[in-house]
DNA sequence: AGCTCATGTGAACGGCTTTTACATGAGCCG
DNA sequence: CGGCTCATGTAAAAGCCGTTCACATGAGCT
């Protein structure tokens, strides 16, 4: 019948219109569900209204479609780092784990991307574009560790700002892979996740010499764009990054 | 001979003689070379010499399979840490991070096991013997930190020793998982990833208070009433757990 | 020798990936 | 408006995999 017609063009017509986009997003909603090892073309296909074979008029094969995922993964952590980095704002370690909370708050909110990044087994070196879109994102973090690097106290030696990114990325990666996912490798903890990267952070920075009550350094130490406030241990209790010990 | 009979055994027999323990190298070998996700049932059982529907006599479905290798996994794992912990010996701190190089020693050499226990997604709490088999290896990860807790030292407020293990245990994942497998997410580094993880982990001690010089303690007591920063000591280079800054 | 049961086989089903030949209709050009 | 062309869809088919089922075999026990 006609309506029937009409309705299904209405919706999609003969030509989607916006299957590639349609794709995409079916992908993640799977990816999110199933995981990216469990995610099926033929379903994104089938969701999105259309035969096995259509995605191919889009994506060379399912890998490329991941990957497209992965790369709009990469840029939208490049953007929530980059947002929670806020130029180091109103100071620099507050910025610096605002930005570690950021990196498990995506793991969390964004378990689609994050699996497509760093758990589907795909190949980060062998695309190009993906590669470049990954090292982006790090450079964020390579930035904040720079300026972290920079206030290293005087008379210590200056820690490899490289090594610092690299330390906290393996830190918020290890934290996030083990214990903040929801599907599998949920391990029961005397923490949450974020007070546990947290503190990790904290205990690190402090083995640099930083320090980690959080208070504004002293007078000339940091060229702040913004007068840092005085805030009182906020985040952090007397006596150290951890609880009470009971 | 015995092992002749053996042999033709599994080479000819109806009956294959050792099938599950085939199908499990042989999955070993295909995880190691392709990857969990790309490790197919099939093709353990064709280079095992056997059908397709044979493996179904040895193991329910597929995940079991991997359910085994992962539990085998976890037990050579717990018994390398154990070896690496050596019981503390020769002093906690140096036993502490011996465990932290066979943690990331075991990625490197036995990428099927870490790939089955920690990347292909199965939900470890499912399975009982699984989730008490990585209990057991986390235990020794565990103990140490206990160890080494009571060291901290006096006047400053004694970590608890569980956030110190997992706080060890998410850098160590961390760095394996990106930076110490040969598969996917190999970055170039300025440092390997020994050296990586050996340096974070000896920050993070020196943030507890800890002394880091890895000397053996005096006689009698262990932890010597040594400042961290006064000692230029064996294993770390003077002024930092990392390399002379250019 | 004969019985029985664990262990293997082959065939079959459904699902997935990918390719190929074909269909359709949207946009453009005269 | 009519017709051309090409991007974008479809159906069908080949080849793979996981899984099940009925059936075969032979190892070990009595």
């Amino acid at each position: 019948m006609s309506w029937r017609k009409e309705q299904r063009r209405a919706e999609r017509g003969y030509h989607h219109g916006n299957l590639k986009e349609a794709l995409l997003q079916a992908a993640l909603g799977l990816i999110a569900e199933k995981g990216a090892a469990g995610f099926t073309f033929a379903d994104a296909a089938r969701m999105a209204g259309v035969s096995a074979a259509a995605p191919y008029r889009h994506f060379r094969d399912r890998d490329e479609l991941l990957s497209s995922i992965a790369q709009r993964g990469f840029e939208q952590f490049e953007s929530r780092l980059t947002a929670a980095w806020d130029d180091g704002r109103p100071d620099t370690v507050t910025a610096f784990e605002r930005v570690g909370k950021a990196y498990l708050a995506f793991a969390r909110e964004e378990p689609a991307f994050y699996n497509a990044m760093f758990e589907s087994g795909l190949p980060v070196d062998a695309n190009p574009a993906l590669q470049a879109a990954s090292e982006r994102a790090f450079n964020i973090i390579r930035a904040a560790a720079e300026r972290l690097a920079a206030l290293a106290p005087p008379g210590t030696p200056r820690p490899p700002a490289m090594m610092m990114a690299l330390h906290i990325w393996s830190m918020a990666h290890g934290v996030a892979s083990l214990f903040s996912r929801g599907d599998a490798a949920r391990r029961k903890l005397p923490m949450s996740p974020d007070e546990l990267l947290e503190a990790e952070v904290l205990i690190y920075l402090r083995g640099l010499g930083f320090p980690t009550d959080r208070r504004p350094p002293a007078k000339g130490a940091e060229p702040p764009p913004v007068p840092p406030e005085a805030s009182s241990g906020s985040g952090v209790p007397p006596g150290g990054p951890w609880g009470k010990p009971k």
